[in-house]
DNA sequence: GATGAAAACTTACACCGCTAGTTTAAGAGC
DNA sequence: GCTCTTAAACTAGCGGTGTAAGTTTTCATC
């Protein structure tokens, strides 16, 4: 088939189409000809849209970030603003699970997530933290949501009794994934709680009221 | 060559050259190929010792786990154990962050993973935290370990200085990646200290002295 | 000394990312 | 309406991938 009078392709049906290939069958379980395939097309075809595969990857891992809600910085107290955030980090990550490993390797040249970035930097920072700690605080708040999602705590856990007899504490482990959803869960409130606990602590600590920001916004 | 007089490879051998490979040039650049001729043999041969590629990888991220001091449980009281383990983790996991996308699926079969997951448990369980508390205490901590190796924050960012000009707040961050590792432990350390305060103020408001453990050992 | 397992080998298959060159349609300028 | 350029599909093919199959030789055991 030559060119056709119709476009068959263009960047956000590729986007569309690669993410859901991701989620059904695994990040390894991409390549550009089962990709084209879906999309009933050749696999080169798909380089007149995009340069490399790596392309197509970013494109995909920058709309699941696009997903995150970070105007709350704008309109709640930096703790509050920061367990919204949290939340809803985590909620466009797991439902991608197979694409954070790429993802979380950090922003690198996504508009999404450097948006991203730049709106926990600004919050912090307007909340008086000091600019080397806000860096850290977003860091560390990086750290936890993408372990968290990177793959489920309870799936990491083969369904085997027999495996965990030779581990004295493990013997109820085979039931995890049975409960992966409350497990998880229950796991990320109970850190992000921690976590933000601890650092109202500092804050309350090392912050003089007169550094303390104008407020979201 | 037929069988030689002296076996040319063994599983040690194997997971050795293929942890130095990885940390050399990234987990996508380990082929069976390539780890061959590291080994002075063609790449079919590792299937004598092996039955995949995976069970290679296996190996690889158990041997990176073993490195893990997880006796600490026997010796400290619960959060300075959690501390010191959470630091061995992250330490032996940047040692090697390439493989930790793999690691950090969870322990599947993994003996020394297991091992790990026994351990912390075990601990928590002992010092009087409910069962299903002490395993979203693990999880937790995973999270955050896992994600503050899985990669370095500060080289999430790329060194190019025009790239951050439509953000307001990140006109700083090219300089990130000249600061590491300073940004990476500040912000490791920040959050793991910030997790454990948290922790222990649960502990503190839910753990009741009746139920508190008989400590280490 | 015969037997069987072990450990290397060669060959081959189906798939991978990607390049090069081809064909035809769409759109712009005269 | 003709011409020119660009776009978007195609086919063919390169070098690489994991691994299955079968071969050859050596070592250990009966």
């Amino acid at each position: 088939m030559p060119r056709p009078r119709q476009a068959l392709l263009n960047r956000d049906r590729i986007v569309e189409t690669a993410l859901a290939l991701i989620d059904a069958d695994g990040l390894g379980a991409l390549s550009t000809r089962r990709l084209a395939a879906a999309l009933n097309v050749q696999g080169p075809s798909l380089y007149n849209h995009f340069a490399t595969k790596d392309e197509i990857l970013d494109a995909v891992a920058d709309s699941v970030t696009a997903s995150v809600d970070v105007t709350v910085f704008d309109r709640c107290d930096w703790v509050e603003a920061l367990r919204r955030w949290a939340r809803s980090y985590r909620e466009a990550l797991t439902v991608h699970p197979n694409i954070v490993p790429y993802l979380a390797q950090g922003p690198g040249r996504r508009p999404a997530a450097l948006a991203m970035a730049d709106a926990v930097y600004g919050g912090l920072v307007r909340a008086g933290w000091p600019p080397a700690r806000a860096t850290h605080i977003g860091a560390a708040m990086r750290y936890f949501v993408a372990g968290s999602a990177l793959g489920s705590f309870a799936r990491g856990f083969v369904e085997d009794p027999e495996l965990y007899a030779a581990h004295p504490h493990l013997n109820q482990a085979h039931r995890l994934r049975g409960h992966q959803r409350s497990v998880d869960e229950g796991a990320f409130t109970l850190g992000l709680d921690a976590l933000l606990h601890g650092l109202a602590a500092e804050y309350a600590r090392t912050v003089t009221p007169l550094e303390r920001g104008t407020g979201p916004g």
